[in-house]
DNA sequence: TGAAATGTTGGGGCG
DNA sequence: ACGCCCCAACATTTC
């Protein structure tokens, strides 16, 4: 029997798998993972790591191989050593990624293998979705309302693979890569997830049941279990997403089933954007934003990333964060929102925290959101969009149960007070034991004064050609 | 997938 | 009964 190696990467499940299933049609499949150093992870996407490729590996019967290094040097040999003629992987998005697999793809064809690429990653590949005139969408409604409606519809799922993995012992070992953290704060902030594919599984079944009807209002509200958490599963590829859509549609059709997909719709704009801008990373889509007065802040930027500002919804956004590796999504808009507009601290440094702390990092969606937020994005408001995180508390944690939880110290003041402490009346702050500056810190900006100091700062580059 | 400033309306207190 | 003022509630406009 013929020998096909799989390369697993964001694509760490067996299910609707693609390349894999083309692995295993051409014969007996030796799975391999490599930890890559080229495009580094970060910590919380490393301890989630690791406890998917356990799982992965227990599917496998034990037999994934893993290896730290580069790809190019381990993947030609591995071929040679077992006679492989197929090798299959799911295509990325990202300009590094797609550089080192075109020449690794060439490469290994030169040395005599069928290698075979695939989509396991998106409902349509960046390539397939453009307007009329060819070039990408900039504005997500037309991107998603016209493009992708006017593209393929999205592959249904495939059956379960029949696959049979090469008999070989396996000499690696998943510890050896080293992922995870000492100390071991992965136990505890790992206590409410569960990497890999049935965990992600059971996710979209708990979400569908449970959470869908509502979805639309209930998704802004980060003390209600309106939201799929599907993000850390998308983001390895524990689920495809055309399983959660192909799910998702055998739901009775509704304004929340549809707004759900919709937000399916956003992770695929982001890797269009990412696409087509591969530096999307660190460079302003809209260049106009390279003149925007950022500040050096570094007490500014730790006082956000310890969850210390003093204003609560922005502190209790950043221990969520904290604590368990994943932020509501209306929160996220808001703490950064703060971050980029408030404190005119550079989207880099959000955009770096939050790849070092989210499960669900992502190559694409990450940037694409801090610029959003930003203003440097593609966003299609036509003024400068500054959130008021009071404002945005009080309309969306209207009874304190999001603050309550993330920030304990302020649990005793009434509904009314825990949005803005420092606006209590003294008396309030005594009743419920709070001393300003002491359990909680004061703000450590006045937010009307920053919201026009952010609007000043854009008066000077929203004149500048783009 | 905003917020603040400005405008409009309508009810109640009061001379 | 009437006009006037105040202000909350809502709507519209503007950045």
């Amino acid at each position: 029997m013929t020998v096909a190696i799989h390369w697993f990467r964001r694509d760490l499940r067996l299910a609707d798998n693609p390349a894999l299933t083309h692995a295993a049609q051409s014969g007996a499949v030796l799975p391999v993972f490599i930890l890559e150093s080229d495009t580094p992870l970060g910590g919380a996407s490393r301890a989630w790591l690791h406890r998917s490729l356990m799982a992965l590996n227990a599917s496998l019967n034990g037999t994934l191989r893993v290896y730290a290094g580069n790809p190019a040097d381990i993947l030609p040999r591995l071929a040679k050593d077992h006679g492989a003629t197929t090798l299959t992987w799911t295509r990325r998005y990202d300009a590094p990624g797609i550089a080192r697999d075109t020449a690794l793809k060439s490469a290994l064809r030169d040395q005599g293998l069928d290698v075979h690429s695939a989509n396991g990653t998106l409902l349509w590949e960046p390539m397939e979705v453009n307007k009329s005139d060819g070039t990408p969408y900039r504005v997500f409604t037309p991107f998603f309302r016209k493009g992708c409606a006017a593209a393929a519809p999205p592959r249904a799922p495939l059956a379960w693979p029949n696959i049979t993995l090469l008999n070989a012992p396996n000499p690696t070992s998943i510890d050896d890569l080293h992922l995870c953290p000492t100390p071991a704060w992965d136990q505890d902030v790992l206590s409410d997830w569960t990497p890999g594919e049935q965990g992600a599984t059971d996710r979209l079944q708990t979400f569908l049941s449970q959470g869908l009807t509502g979805y639309k209002d209930g998704r802004d509200i980060p003390s209600a279990p309106h939201v799929s958490r599907l993000s850390p599963h998308l983001a390895f590829g524990e689920i495809s997403p055309n399983t959660v859509w192909h799910t998702a549609k055998t739901c009775p059709p509704s304004n929340d089933r549809e707004h759900f997909l919709s937000e399916l719709g956003w992770r695929e704009f982001s890797y269009n954007l990412l696409f087509h801008n591969p530096d999307m990373d660190w460079q302003n889509l809209n260049r106009k934003f390279d003149a925007f007065p950022w500040r050096d802040a570094p007490e500014a930027l730790a006082a956000w990333q310890t969850g210390k500002t003093g204003i609560p919804i922005v502190d209790a956004g950043m221990r969520e964060l904290w604590q368990t590796g994943y932020m509501h999504n209306r929160v996220r808009m808001i703490v950064a929102s703060f971050l980029v507009k408030n404190l005119l601290v550079h989207w880099h440094h959000g955009l770096a925290w939050f790849h070092d702390t989210l499960f669900d990092a992502d190559p694409a969606n990450n940037p694409a959101s801090w610029q959003w937020v930003a203003g440097s994005g593609a966003d299609a408001a036509p003024y400068f969009r500054i959130f008021n995180p009071v404002t945005q508390s009080t309309r969306f944690d209207p009874q304190g149960h999001y603050l309550r939880r993330y920030v304990p110290e302020l649990a005793r003041l009434s509904d009314k007070n825990i949005h803005a402490p420092w606006e209590a009346p003294p008396e309030a702050l005594h009743h419920a034991g709070i001393a300003l500056g002491t359990d909680y810190p004061h703000p450590i900006v006045d937010l009307r004064e920053s919201r026009q100091g952010a609007l000043a700062a854009y008066d000077r580059i929203k004149g500048m050609p783009v």
